[in-house]
RNA sequence: GCCCCCAUCGUCUAGAGGCCCAGGACACCGCCCUUUCAAGGCGGCGGCACGGGUUCGAAUCCCGUUGGGGGCACCA
């Protein structure tokens, strides 16, 4: 039992941002690196924008992220009592005062003893401040405010360490003189850099897929993601850089490695990530995670073929769908007869005998297949170009696609002996 | 305007005084492999923001400038 208590505290007013997810995750592996306890703390204390849905939201990214709380959720809204306390005891001590703004809303002020004065950041050394001013701690419909808040929850959660983002920086002065007010000391403090947009502004929402339910619609993987964000300001000791899952950047994360330049989020390397992850996942996993995806099941019988077909090429499960189109989608012969070669009528009269009566068991088959058009190509003095390629043509009315195996595994050799005799014909009406 | 943070290839970063005329990854370009695209292999393009110090020696330390970002709400 290391003692170490961190929290991840996000607000109920919108959707899981990349920001808050990388803090959340961040949050997560301190955890595990010490052994210690993460805890959920919704922060609800906004009456007008907070939302069941949003929590709700939320929760179900932060799961589908892989990422697990050993306590919590604990409302804010749901613990009044508690800031009602502080707030006495603030009181007791003379720092407030009540004060009522032009719209007539009385609300309950701070008044810091100092205006100034300085806090450790863990990754940046002493951080200075100034020039504070009083700032409200209970708004006019009685519920406290966020830095006010923040502290008492806190302090009376236990928490060790609060890792949160660098716009932090400016509430975490205001919050250090609210814990010394209170008689208490201040936990330790992990300021992250903050994440970018790709034109060098905070990201939001204008910036695209910026939500965590964007992503996971678009079919991005959680691992990838994860991948993608544990390496925004943090590195590997060794420079590794892919990590199969969120256990893996568990058990080699380590504090130590972590930066504090803000960071640019990157839509291309994400990609990279998510290809690279779609590629390493077992077929059945693969298949699980796709099908929310598909317009159409895979070919019956056939799927382990398709799914091998396409995965090279899908960089997000969403392209599932129009990548089996460019393979099953209907051709019309008429539209590849200028690319045909000479010899493709002999191509198509032996692929097509061939196939006949023929079934293919599994992509081997149809390997032994190609192989055997191969051998028979050469004996013809037939390069293989001028075979694959008609076939390819034949076979999609593609130039470009998965290797010719697949294409015969997938569609079936029924089905690929007729669209051979078709672009046969056609080619012979031409 | 005031306060604060940050500053290495376009992007993510390694680099904690000599190992760096700066290494890796994404993206981009070329070559190889290949029926094609992709993947993979190989190679290329490309950076220490600037100016002063300190030091025998600075990407690394200090100061300043510039640039970028964040905050200055009865939002969190």
């Amino acid at each position: 039992m290391s003692g170490v208590r961190v929290r991840f505290a996000p607000s109920p007013t919108g959707l899981l941002h990349l920001g808050a997810a990388r803090t959340a995750l961040f949050n997560y592996l301190f955890a595990r690196h010490h052994g210690g306890d993460l805890i959920l703390r919704i922060e609800d204390t906004d009456r007008e924008r907070s939302r069941p849905e949003f929590e709700h939201a939320q929760l179900e990214d932060l799961e589908w992220l892989g990422l697990s709380f050993d306590e919590g959720p604990y409302r804010q809204s749901e613990r009044s009592e508690l800031y009602e306390g502080a707030a006495q005891r603030l009181t007791d001590a003379g720092l407030t005062y009540e004060s009522t703004d032009e719209s007539g809303r009385r609300a309950l002020y701070f008044r810091p003893p100092q205006r100034g004065g300085s806090f450790v950041d863990e990754l940046r050394g002493e951080v200075t401040f100034g020039g504070v001013e009083d700032f409200v701690i209970r708004k006019s419909d009685g519920t406290p405010s966020y830095n006010f808040a923040v502290v008492v929850d806190d302090l009376e959660l236990g928490i060790t360490h609060v890792i949160r983002g660098e716009e932090h920086l400016s509430n975490t002065a205001r919050q250090t003189l609210l814990y010394r007010a209170l008689g208490a000391t201040e936990p330790r403090f992990l300021h992250l850099g903050v994440i970018l947009g790709p034109d060098g502004k905070k990201l939001s929402k204008r910036h695209g897929a910026a939500s965590i339910v964007d992503f996971r619609r678009e079919g991005y993987l959680p691992e990838a993601l994860v991948n993608y964000l544990a390496l925004l300001g943090w590195n590997h000791p060794e420079g590794k850089e892919e990590f199969a899952g969120l256990d893996e950047v568990s058990r080699e994360w380590d504090p130590s490695r972590l930066g504090t330049s803000p960071s640019t989020f990157d839509p291309d390397r994400l990609l990279f990530f998510n290809a690279n992850h779609i590629r390493r996942l077992p077929a059945e996993e693969l298949l699980t995670r796709l099908e929310p995806f598909l317009d159409e099941p895979l070919p019956s019988g056939r799927e382990p073929a398709a799914l091998e077909a396409i995965r090279e090429d899908m960089k997000t499960l969403s392209q599932a769908s129009r990548l089996l189109l460019g393979i099953m989608g209907p051709v019309n012969p008429d539209d590849l007869v200028e690319e045909l070669q000479d010899s493709s009528d002999e191509v198509f009269a032996h692929a097509a005998a061939g196939l006949e009566g023929r079934e293919f068991e599994d992509v081997e088959e149809a390997r032994d297949f190609v192989a055997g058009l191969r051998a028979w190509a050469k004996e013809r003095g037939i390069k293989t170009r001028d075979l694959l390629h008609p076939l390819r043509l034949a076979l999609t009315g593609k130039n470009r696609g998965p290797e010719i195996a697949y294409l015969f595994a997938v569609l079936g050799a029924e089905e690929a002996r007729e669209r051979i005799l078709r672009a046969r014909e056609a080619r012979l009406g031409a």
